[in-house]
DNA sequence: TTTTGAGTTGTTCGA
DNA sequence: GTCGAACAACTCAAA
């Protein structure tokens, strides 16, 4: 009898998961590892919505490998012991897993699988995560691509890889000692977490189906309908993905079969498929520059004068800032852990370009309240905003929250959704409620300062400021 | 080899 | 009302 183990970690999926489908082929018994050990990615441990989608999607996985007589083992405890224990009780000679990027779990990977090799266990890693490995994707002189165009169009020259793998056929029975999903206290202790309930599904099902009701409902009028905070025209796979329970291979398959079937235009498809390639360059630009998590990419900015105002920050935070569309999508992600695309960078370069906060404080509020918190993306698309990143916006790129909420809610139905609290004041001056005069405000009981904030500050004065500070900024020589 | 042109997501100002 | 220019500097590939 041949036994390993499959040591699973933002891969909590049965289908086309590479580590559990080898190891299947492989072994007559599989044993499906969770070893909690959250310590061991600080300073990027997962934040406390991501912690609450985990609890659930660890759940999902547990009954699906139930369903096939299997289980999912859950350990705590330090990652390399944790493993070391469960080879003692299994006698298992090969650990499987899909790979990580983030810096602190490739290394710490990096570590196990030699020691893993010196005590004689083969070690099987795959790039299940990813459509294409980061690493073998460089441009003519062999080195990564800081722009995203040539980058993916490299990408695509090498096609778009194998159709998803089946789910394994079986695991063999597997009867050892685990802890219970609930003695990880991932929950929160305060009950806030309503709204994530209302708002999602964790799970390899959920996560099928969300992609096939995608496909069906939304991929059509993708290329426009995704600019649109207010209707339903993004694919909200992003959890999904985080937590691997949909590999980027099976949304590439989907997409693909839709298209095929006339059901879709290559627009929607290719602009879908484009951001799975953001991914992709967000993946590869953390492999290959670890700092970006924390550093300024373009070594400019390490001098940049952010400022630290608590005040703004806090207002921000709370979706008080007295701007419609920034405290909408503020109390959006407190209130579901998701917010919009295109809010996320009306927010974000309200916070570093308007308030010159620095975008680390941004990434660090976002790491912990999105459900689809990825180190990757974050990090990259904060920097992007910032000016700071790859192919990043130009420092005199600074959205205007008003033309931006005027432009893509025109009939402010995503205000109204999440800013009860204007519901009364008419269109004209719902993304301007500052601006309505004081009977306006008295009729509608919208009183700027009383029932909604004043602005917490001016929007032209505040877009000048930055422009004078980043067109200052002093050049040096690159790195 | 050198040159040229394009490059996710914007705003404002003045003609 | 619409339109183009200005707001830099750099990366990458094609000519």
């Amino acid at each position: 009898m041949k036994t390993c183990i499959v040591w699973l970690r933002q891969d909590l999926r049965l289908t086309d998961n590479p580590a559990l489908y080898h190891a299947a082929q492989q072994s007559d018994v599989v044993v499906p590892v969770y070893i909690h050990a959250p310590e061991e990615l600080e300073p990027w441990a997962p934040g406390a919505a991501s912690r609450w989608w985990r609890h659930h999607s660890l759940t999902a996985l547990h009954d699906a490998l139930r369903a096939r007589g299997s289980r999912l083992v859950i350990r705590r405890g330090a990652s390399r012991e944790s493993l070391q224990r469960l080879i003692r009780e299994t006698g298992a000679g090969a650990v499987y897993w899909n790979h990580l990027y983030e810096p602190q779990a490739a290394r710490r990977d990096k570590h196990i699988a030699a020691w893993l090799r010196e005590q004689g266990i083969e070690v099987h890693a795959y790039h299940g995560n990813l459509l294409y490995p980061p690493g073998s994707v460089l441009n003519k002189e062999h080195k990564p691509f800081r722009v995203f165009t040539p980058f993916w169009r490299a990408c695509r020259q090498q096609g778009l890889g194998d159709p998803p793998l089946p789910p394994p056929e079986s695991l063999g029975e597997c009867r050892l000692k685990s802890e219970t999903v609930e003695a990880l206290a991932l929950l929160p202790k305060i009950a806030w977490d309503h709204g994530l309930y209302t708002h999602w599904t964790p799970g390899e099902n959920a996560a099928r189906q969300q992609l096939q009701s995608f496909c069906d409902e939304t991929l059509q009028d993708y290329e426009k309908g995704r600019d649109l905070p207010g209707r339903a025209g993004t694919s909200r796979l992003s959890p999904h993905l985080a937590f691997g329970e949909l590999s980027p291979r099976q949304g590439v398959g989907a997409v693909l079969n839709s298209f095929m079937n006339n059901a879709t235009q290559g627009s929607g498809m290719d602009t879908f498929l484009s951001e799975l390639g953001w991914r992709e360059f967000a993946y590869h630009t953390l492999h290959h520059f670890p700092r970006v998590t924390d550093q300024p990419l373009n070594p400019r900015y390490e001098a940049f004068p952010w400022r630290n105002d608590q005040r703004l920050l806090q207002a921000w935070q709370q979706g008080e800032t007295g701007f419609p569309i920034i405290d909408a999508g503020m109390r959006q992600l407190w209130h579901t852990g998701w917010m919009h695309n295109r809010v996320r960078m009306i927010v974000a370069s309200f916070l570093t370009k308007n308030g010159l906060q620095p975008w680390q404080t941004g990434a660090r509020w976002f790491w912990d309240t999105l459900v689809d918190a990825d180190l990757a993306s974050n990090s990259f698309n904060w920097q992007w905003v910032a000016g700071c990143g790859l192919d990043a916006a130009p420092y005199f790129r600074i959205f205007n929250p008003v033309r931006q909420s005027e432009r893509f809610d025109p009939n402010g139905g995503y205000l109204s959704e999440w800013l009860p609290e204007l519901a009364g004041l008419p269109l004209r001056w719902l993304h301007t409620p500052w601006l309505a005069p004081a009977e306006i405000q008295h009729t509608c009981n919208v009183r700027i300062g009383v029932d909604y904030p004043a602005p917490t500050l001016d929007l032209n004065n505040s877009r000048k400021r930055a422009l004078l500070l980043f067109r200052r900024l002093p050049s040096t020589a690159r790195d």
